[in-house]
DNA sequence: TAGATTGTTAATCGATTAACAATC
DNA sequence: TAGATTGTTAATCGATTAACAATC
């Protein structure tokens, strides 16, 4: 709730690890938890978890530990989760269609509101039920209908320059995943999927 | 090249970073940087740079600073890049398909050789020139084609028990895309894409 | 040689872990 | 009340940055 001291990122980036282990827990109908024993599962250490915790607040109660149904929910708040969000995919290759049949993001109120290509080929097909667009309707559409996040799935010489044009026209989060990183204005929210990156760290840890 | 003192993860996971800007930058037929102007284009500090290749390796010249397309080799090949890795992909949905069409990885050393599935629908369909398997043949499959990496592109709740029965088959790396930790024996290299954290976190920053 | 820039050691900063008083 | 476990402060550890002698 006061989230006074400002959270550093290596936090931000382990809750929704946290909130994966306290769905995995609600389902198993475990109804409290320590941060001793929550721990243990996680792999990290209990101190951790509370100093995590309290940079959003007190959720937890002496002697008793945390319940487990009342912190996710308070997770969920902060993540965002309940929210509703509406995206637009561009570039309609084979992740972005990926991407545009993940029902989960559905689920957890991420509203999928239109597909954009510059192919002529695969413009006017159909994706889990949107035309696909041209792109060079991004303008008009984000005009008539705002738009929180675009997700880039497009070439990387492509990339930069979309970025700056969704930018413009008001969208706040970009999920960038072509291998590149993005110098946008401060008050736009990038975040990178760098699957190349990824595959090389396996590769080092593998030799 | 003396690679005593054990790298941190910070380290490891910065370098394909250094990568691609050094592959830009012979792209643009830059012959030699310094650390400061490398910093500067990366967003770093000169020091830092200069800290992270100084785990591999003495790879610039004082006076000098370091020639790009040296460091580019160098850096590939702590990454392994040209040596040859084969994969599998198990789970012939959007994401695996995604994957089996990313050409990079084919022009990067990785060949894929096999693409696996239960849903008796996709068995048999081809991907990539690839008939999709059936995953009841993994173990013959993998008996006969020693495999070092496989991608798993499955439902969370398969994806810990083909970890272990790859794992059992020699597979030495997995680069998992579900929504889950894998817990596995030491020896075998585990790196995670988890889609949806990556997107909760980029809410967060946007809230 | 003088200037530039590295490799590397030392200083600082931040993040993780340990400890413990507060309290349920 | 006694036991358990939090919230939070203090100690430690590691990573980043600064400084500088070595050297091209």
């Amino acid at each position: 709730m006061d989230q006074q001291k400002k959270v550093s990122i290596a936090v931000v980036r382990r809750l929704p690890r946290y909130y994966r282990y306290l769905s995995d827990l609600l389902k198993m109908d475990v109804t409290r938890i320590s941060s001793k024993e929550l721990s243990l599962r996680m792999g990290t250490t209990a101190s951790q978890i509370r100093q995590d915790l309290n940079c959003f607040g007190g959720f937890g109660q002496q002697g008793y530990g945390y319940n487990v149904e009342y912190l996710y929910n308070e997770i969920a708040k902060i993540l965002g989760v309940s929210q509703q969000f509406k995206f637009i995919i561009i570039g309609a290759g084979n992740m972005g269609r990926a991407l545009a049949n993940y029902n989960n993001f559905v689920s957890r109120g991420f509203q999928l509101s239109g597909i954009f290509d510059v192919n002529p080929q695969i413009i006017g097909t159909t994706i889990k039920g949107f035309k696909v667009m041209d792109q060079d309707n991004l303008e008009t559409f984000l005009k008539e209908n705002p738009i929180d996040i675009a997700m880039l799935t497009v070439p990387s010489h492509q990339t930069a320059i979309l970025a700056e044009r969704v930018a413009k026209l008001g969208v706040k989060g970009l999920w960038n995943f072509s291998p590149m990183d993005l110098k946008l204005e401060a008050d736009v929210v990038v975040e990178n999927v760098h699957l190349s990156d990824s595959l090389m760290v396996l590769v080092i840890n593998l030799i």
